[in-house]
DNA sequence: TATATATGGTTTGTGACACAGACCAGTTTG
DNA sequence: CAAACTGGTCTGTGTCACAAACCATATATA
C-alpha cells in the first residue's frame, strides 16, 4: 500500500481533539489555571474536563498541581516545555497542510 | 453552564476528522474521483475509506455514483455543493480559531 | 475444468474515546 | 444536625476510527 502525498502525519491528535485544542491554547496563554477557571472558559463539563486533563497529563503536555486554597481543594495547571512544543509543531503543522488545501479548483 | 469564551462551535467534527478532511480536500481539488485513487492517494484501508465516504455522502457533502468500467464495478465519488460549501466554511473557522491560539504568552 | 489471483469494494468486530451524570469528600451556612 | 456548595473523580454509554474478514466478479494459468 503506498503512501498516499495528502497524509497528515505530523498532527497530533491528542492535541487535534477540540476540546483538548481549546486547554491547550488556554494554558498556552495564561501559563497556569485551575480546574474551575479551565471548566467556566471551556465550557465543558467537569467529568469531561477532567478526563481531558489527565490524558494531556500522561502525555506529559501539562502538569497537574494538587494543592490547598484555605481548607479547599485546588487543582492548578501549567503547559509544560513538552506541551509547549507539542502545540508549536501542531499549529505549524496545521498551518502547513491547511496551505495544500488551498489548491486550485479543476 | 454560561458557555466560555473559546469555544469552537463552528468547527465542523465530520471534516474536522483526519482522515476525512483529506478526503475532502482531494475531491475539492480534483472534481471527481474514483475509490482506489482515493485509497492510493489516503493510504486507508478500503473498509476505513469506504466508512468515510457512507459518512461524507450521509451528511450530502459528497454523492456516490455506483458505475462500471466495462465490466468492472468503479465508484465515483465527487464533492456535492453542501460539501464545498461546508469545506470552505470548516477552513475559516480553523482560521479564525488559530488566529486566537496566537495570542500573546503570558 | 479446477484454481489461483486481481479488482472493487462492503460488512463485521474491536478497542479507544468523548461525554455527561452519578457519586464522593470536605466545608460552610442555617 | 441538615442542607447546600465547592472541587473534583469515577462510571456507564453511545459513537467512532480502524483493519481484517468476507463477498462477488473477472481474468489468467495449468
Amino acid at each position: 500500500m503506498s503512501r498516499g502525498g495528502l497524509t497528515i502525519e505530523g498532527i497530533d491528535r491528542l492535541i487535534h481533539e477540540p476540546a483538548r485544542l481549546i486547554v491547550m491554547t488556554i494554558l498556552n496563554a495564561v501559563e497556569s489555571a485551575d480546574f474551575l477557571y479551565l471548566q467556566r472558559e471551556t465550557g465543558l463539563t467537569k467529568g469531561n474536563l477532567s478526563a481531558h486533563l489527565a490524558k494531556l497529563d500522561a502525555e506529559g503536555y501539562i502538569t497537574i498541581e494538587k494543592t490547598y486554597k484555605g481548607k479547599i481543594p485546588l487543582t492548578i495547571c501549567r503547559l509544560s516545555e513538552a506541551g509547549r512544543i507539542a502545540f508549536g509543531r501542531y499549529r505549524a503543522e496545521w498551518e502547513k497542510f491547511m496551505k495544500k488545501t488551498r489548491l486550485k479548483r479543476a
